[in-house]
DNA sequence: CATATGGGGTGAAACGGTTCACTGAAGCGA
DNA sequence: TCGCTTCAGTGAACCGTTTCACCCCATATG
């Protein structure tokens, strides 16, 4: 690997007998009169000079880098976000870091530590009453999706309406005469006070349901084996916080030999686009909208010119074959 | 958003009443005495100082970046690659950039040239036989994974080894007595000579089979469209080039009312998580091993500390139910 | 004709680290 | 005691841009 250097700003320079801020000025069409503009830019490609973005970055101030923290990449549906977010981003020349938390809090934490020097941050975050957050946002422009921060002045959020989400699954299998509906929510903190379990249960209680709620890993094989204890209980539905949680359930039944919706119901939570393959009944969320109002949000904030501080998204149920009659 | 000023290694210094190189070593655990060592990270830690990336990448020439350019993440597959080698590369302390060239080799070209500044790049090529690769490999340590790069050295490649898994798949088709084959591989430049046509249609006529080669968008909704016209042609058997391909056939073959196996076999070539829960038949790679070995030479070759330029990937057949005999 | 105006360009100071060449002191064997 | 090495630490150059303050000259203005 001859590693061959390559042109700096200054060579341009030289070639064209400008300065090197004239140089500057003109790549970035600025300052400078159309000609001089004409010979810097075909010097520079005849060089084959592209800027260094580290010297830019610590020069400028600005990386044209946006954190995109993730709460689990385990699950399907967060990496399309993921992958949405990276392209969209792309569009309006910023770069996408995407970073995986895991679930962890501490990982989370030590990413967010971590991460300096991006123009921006957005966060689906695992933990939002952890109490690092505040400094984070102090020191750049912070957007969420989904659970906004407490306690923590971010720049702007993207909110699930999880209220109306969880209303709209459990309403649905009420509807459906399902009474005995077992829970999945991912493995998180120990937080002990996460906001879906209070949800859950306050809905369910005002339905009449008989809710019982245990945390399950993303992966399909993890999923999968924390579903087949649950589904040794016999729930006439299972409600999963997650599609992913949700592939893993429809394979522990199908292991079980429990058919679906025969045996048992099971309704996802995102939409993620197998789910339509799969024939999965699922609380839908609006990726696209999602994608383009965090990074229209997050560029906002790091400009500047930031509009609307919150954007609430609105869940649809999408009705498929999963959830039968009882 | 106030954006707080971060401290500086010079704040530090003064706190410490040292120079700011013994607390670029100290911090860096170089060249110090353990006391001093100590004494530099409490400071640091009290000041909540952190260094600046980019300050620190202009002035060693080494960002932590690894670039991950993948050839379409549309593809659920090379999502899943891009999450692996996203961690992997997080676990020794790099990051990974991760690109999406959405399986156009314009953008490809474009993407792989504004990559500055990192200290290696991870490419699943989408024309592994266009020239400006060459341009790449000569300025930042380039390891492929997939395909090798045509007359390009590059510091190191994964290669899989296609000639086995189009064997295995076609041999195995040929043995349950299909004859009638349809062939989906992504939609990809107008690379007259596409290695993977050209190594079906060699096997095909080994093995007395008539295939016909279709190109396939990757995203299920579209390959479910591609598919489409493909099953009405009847073929006894499709093989596709991805899971993702074959998610979309399956999904056809759904809204055609065809049954796999019955109607038409389906084989996919990946082994994407969830073929195991649909039954797909699959040509499979084992992708710890592909992430390891990719950041493993990328490191290597970042550091000049490489060991094997060369590893081959090997596919096994994981036989699922969407394959039958005919 | 003297004077504002302003477009086009320049020089040099940042930006916040790393690293090279060097020094002073301590340790050590002879 | 004398040199020689080693250890800890220093000062300053340097990385490749951006940007601030300023200058020059041509043109429009009063």
């Amino acid at each position: 690997m001859p590693q061959r250097k390559r042109a700096t700003i200054r060579e341009v320079a030289q070639a064209t007998g400008l300065s090197t801020a004239a140089v500057s000025y003109a790549l970035r069409g600025l300052q400078v009169s159309e000609e001089t503009m004409h010979r810097v830019r075909r010097a520079a490609a005849e060089l084959g000079y592209e800027a260094d973005p580290n010297a830019r970055a610590l020069a400028s101030g600005r990386t044209g880098m946006i954190g995109v923290l993730c709460g689990s990449l385990e699950d399907l549906w967060q990496q399309s976000l993921a992958v949405g977010l990276g392209r969209s981003l792309r569009e309006k020349d910023h770069y996408g870091l995407i970073l995986d938390a895991a679930g962890d809090p501490d990982r989370e934490r030590t990413l967010a530590r971590q991460l300096r020097g991006v123009d921006g941050l957005i966060v689906q975050p695992v933990d939002p009453a952890a109490p690092f957050w505040a400094e984070i946002a102090e020191n750049v422009p912070l957007v969420t999706i989904g659970d906004a921060l407490k306690e923590t002045r971010t720049a702007a959020e993207v909110v699930f309406d999880n209220h109306s989400g969880v209303t709209l699954a459990l309403e649905y299998l009420a509807g459906k005469g399902h009474r005995r509906v077992a829970v999945l929510t991912p493995t998180l903190a120990e937080t002990p006070d996460r906001p879906a379990d209070r949800l859950v249960t306050a809905e369910a209680a005002r339905l009449g349901l008989d809710v019982t709620v245990a945390t399950c890993p993303q992966g399909l094989g993890p999923a999968a084996e924390a579903a087949r204890a649950v589904l040794r209980s016999r729930p006439s539905a299972v409600f999963c916080f997650s599609d992913s949680i949700a592939y893993g359930v429809l394979k522990a039944a199908g292991e079980l030999g429990l058919s679906v919706p025969g045996d048992v119901s099971v309704m996802g939570y995102d939409d993620h686009p197998m789910s339509e393959l799969l024939g999965l009944t699922t609380v839908s969320w609006d990726l696209d909208g999602i994608v383009r109002s965090a990074v229209r949000l997050v560029l906002g904030a790091a400009d500047g010119t930031l509009r609307r501080r919150r954007v609430v998204q609105a869940p649809t149920l999408r009705e498929r074959g999963s959830v039968g009659q009882r």
